[in-house]
DNA sequence: CTAGTATTAAAACGAACGTTTGAACTATGG
DNA sequence: CCATAGTTCAAACGTTCGTTTTAATACTAG
């Protein structure tokens, strides 16, 4: 009536709205008979179309993380190639990996900042077939950049990377996930944070491209952080003491001894 | 008949279990019915001590936050105070926001890893009333350490600070709960990762321990890092090309130009 | 000991959930 | 034009959910 229906248009319109109403209210949160009410289907076409729930989110996944991973694969690929075996820089591998996600959010062909943040919130989804269905999503690529970053630090124990790769992902998650999360926590909304902005509202690909720049520094430079190093117990007392920021930065290169 | 039942006892088991299980399946996922047969109570006991689901949850949390809010407080008037109007160091700020937190982990009085874990995939839960209820909870907390950090790096923009603060509560909720989430995504154990370990399992508690060495550094790090400046659509490119890692690190006192 | 309150117990409530069914409708090809 | 496969539809299925009710039990004050 208000719009036309092609054949598959059934198929589009719940994937559409499940990846919204995900997005929103979780999972868990989110029934059948919403989502098939918001995108004015039928109740049965989920069952029809996807099979279960459980399905019609793995392929709320599957049509954007086909393009995500290739996508990261060849961006990698790329620098590989280009570096002709030498080691790449971090800065190189992290705007790969980071800047490939956030391109997502700046087109909405590709999800939009909609999956961006569905991805960002079910990485912690208490569900166990959803973590096991992204661990399995991410194996591969996660893997191939694991081992770019051992090559690109040859110096830094694998583990440390490991560690700051988790942290890495945990960052740009919430800071994904969080636009109304944890601005609220940290009593500022995002448009006031945004910088030069144009007017009242902000447009979703604008925060992403903002998103990317203030991420990006922030993830390299707790990636080049110094290590723990030896000091066990008493881990908050600086090695040396003096004005507000005294100790130099030192890079990864040094090894624990 | 096994355990001998005081008072209140019905109470502090229904907490101790919906605690768990919270953690384990989430809010949504875990129904009273789970909660009362595991805890061995009626399953009307927690209508009856808490009068429904939701404010059980608001319990669970206020009897473990009510000590971080205070610590940490206590932890920032103790740093402002010593310092007698002087600027705090960033290392010691996030020394006590975090810290005080991590110490939670090694103490299973005070909530132990378990609470950690819920408390950090508790943040991210689509569910309305829970971030409004934990923002509530965080807000004069957090408010608190975003002036201290205000004072303590003058020549930062202050929105500057906040993405920043903002990413590092995201890098440190996933480090925390995701022992088994992202570690299955990095692919590796977390035993893999503790670096001098004793036997096959890895005690919570030495855990935590570990986790606040490996994660003060990068968040630090991260803090610290250089600002976006003003190179705007191309930020993969750094300033200076050589070897790895050729620019050295600058510090946060820069202001962009 | 008794009265009265606090707690526990068993059972049921209505609502919402994911899923299935079988008939109606639509479109295409012989 | 009818047969047939693909799709939509209304209705109902059985289950589980949070909550309520009502009675039985444990505990405490007078």
């Amino acid at each position: 009536m208000s719009d036309q229906k092609t054949n598959h248009d059934t198929r589009d319109r719940i994937l559409d709205v499940a990846e919204q109403l995900f997005m929103a209210h979780g999972y868990e949160g989110t029934s059948l008979r919403v989502i098939t009410n918001t995108a004015e289907v039928n109740l049965a076409a989920v069952n029809y179309h996807f099979g279960s729930k459980e399905a019609l989110l793995r392929e709320v996944f599957r049509r954007r993380l086909a393009w995500l991973n290739r996508e990261r694969l060849r961006a990698l690929d790329a620098l590989e190639s280009g570096a002709g075996g030498a080691p790449l820089k971090p800065s190189q591998i992290l705007e790969a990996f980071f800047g490939t996600l956030l391109r997502i959010g700046e087109d909405e062909a590709l999800g939009g900042m909609t999956f961006l943040r569905l991805l960002g919130r079910t990485l912690t989804d208490p569900a166990e077939f959803i973590r096991t269905f992204l661990a399995g999503e991410y194996a591969e690529v996660i893997e191939r950049y694991k081992q770019a970053l051992f090559s690109a630090l040859p110096d830094v124990p694998k583990a440390e990377i490991v560690w700051r790769l988790h942290f890495m992902l945990g960052a740009m998650s919430y800071a994904i996930a969080g636009t109304d999360v944890l601005q609220v926590v940290t009593g500022c909304e995002l448009s006031d944070l945004a910088g030069e902005e144009t007017a009242g509202a902000i447009d979703d690909t604008a925060l992403a491209r903002r998103l990317s720049q203030r991420l990006m520094p922030f993830l390299l430079g707790g990636l080049r952080a110094p290590l723990p190093g030896c000091l066990d117990s008493v881990p908050h007392v600086p090695p040396s003491e003096g004005d507000a920021e005294p100790q130099t930065q030192r890079h990864l290169q040094e090894k624990q001894p």
